[in-house]
DNA sequence: GTGGTCTAGACCACC
DNA sequence: GTGGTCTAGACCACA
């Protein structure tokens, strides 16, 4: 992670997390990096990443257990995808269609980048 | 215009201002509202209108003539449409697809969602 | 302000803040004091005063104004009773009367209590 | 027991231990579970328990005699009542009529409540 | 002037 | 070892 985006780092932190789950890489119930952890390998201050924690906690993302750690919470998968789905119908795809039609890119268009995009 | 989105209101005014001129309702080399004017009817300090001036001239898509007011340049259009296009297509368009793959949306579903729109 | 509970200091500062709405001394859509200006009042960092504002931000008390300032949100006063009232009701109410059973401390005694308390 | 609050487990658990002896369950210059049973019937870690019982020691509710056990001390029952009263007189009770007055709560109402109670 | 973010480092309670 | 809070100080963008 290089955090070039103007986002505040522990949003993008956030985003990660929350990629990691979707991916299935860090699964329900499993314990991630502690904060302290998940400072040094990301290089940021332990707590820019305990404002994340904290910020997916409330999200009821992950769950902290006092003195181990916190976990994956049970529903996190389903939430993310709720809450990220909501984000993107309501909030960013209207903008992206408002765009294409100031900017006359219509779907056909679209879809030829779609497909060759690298994935 | 409310300005809720976390967005600075000054970039907010701009895009306000480009779509007006996108939209045509706003032609080349017409005389656009005074900062003070456009301030009063936003509600927002002038200083933020001042700011959204200054950031579209620098960029072309106005100009100012002392003591008498700004005016949509000559390539206005062009060079929104230059602008916003590069800009759609390297950051907004990759982040896109790559929710869409996350959030498991394919291209029919958006296409269903394309024509269901309300314009 | 003392800050002699064992409650983060932060929280208490925010349970201040909804006193004083709920005193009606600052009351609906009224800006309420700056980031720093509470801390010097207070005697505090700013982060921990600005920890508070945004912890009330989240519960729909105060609102941001990008910037001028925090007020004091339209629903501020009607949220704090009814957040209040519901942790009252749900999570100190019974824990009071379990108490109250456990030590032999009957209604006629608080009732007496209650009466006698220095407001 | 969940320990979902946010109070240290090990006081959640001296809790516990006094409402036994408060209820008679566990009486005096009785043997109480040793630490390994209870932290395998509670489910958590034995430092944990163990921790409790030397915070319980030290307030005298409960003895140790090596290599045999822990046991309710003589005057457990009237020390818990005393400390627990004096804390719940002192600390709980102005909190709680302060909140009464704040949430518009008065004496009948508590009343109301205090006979619907689910014992 | 306003809020917002980040770093650095400290201290604490808890498991 | 874990998280949680707080201070101090810096820097930035915005109105």
């Amino acid at each position: 992670m290089d955090f070039q985006s103007k986002k505040a780092i522990y949003l993008q932190i956030a985003d990660f997390v929350c990629e990691q789950i979707l991916l299935k890489k860090w699964k329900g119930k499993e314990k991630i990096p502690s904060v302290r952890e998940l400072a040094i390998s990301l290089e940021v201050n332990p707590n820019t990443v305990m404002r994340t924690y904290t910020f997916l906690e409330e999200k009821n993302i992950i769950d902290m257990q006092r003195g181990i750690g916190y976990f994956v919470s049970d529903s996190a998968y389903d939430n993310i995808i709720d809450f990220k789905k909501h984000e993107f119908l309501t909030l960013d795809l209207p903008q992206i269609f408002r765009s294409m039609d100031l900017l006359h890119i219509n779907l056909d268009h679209l879809k030829k980048l779609y497909n060759e995009r690298t994935r």
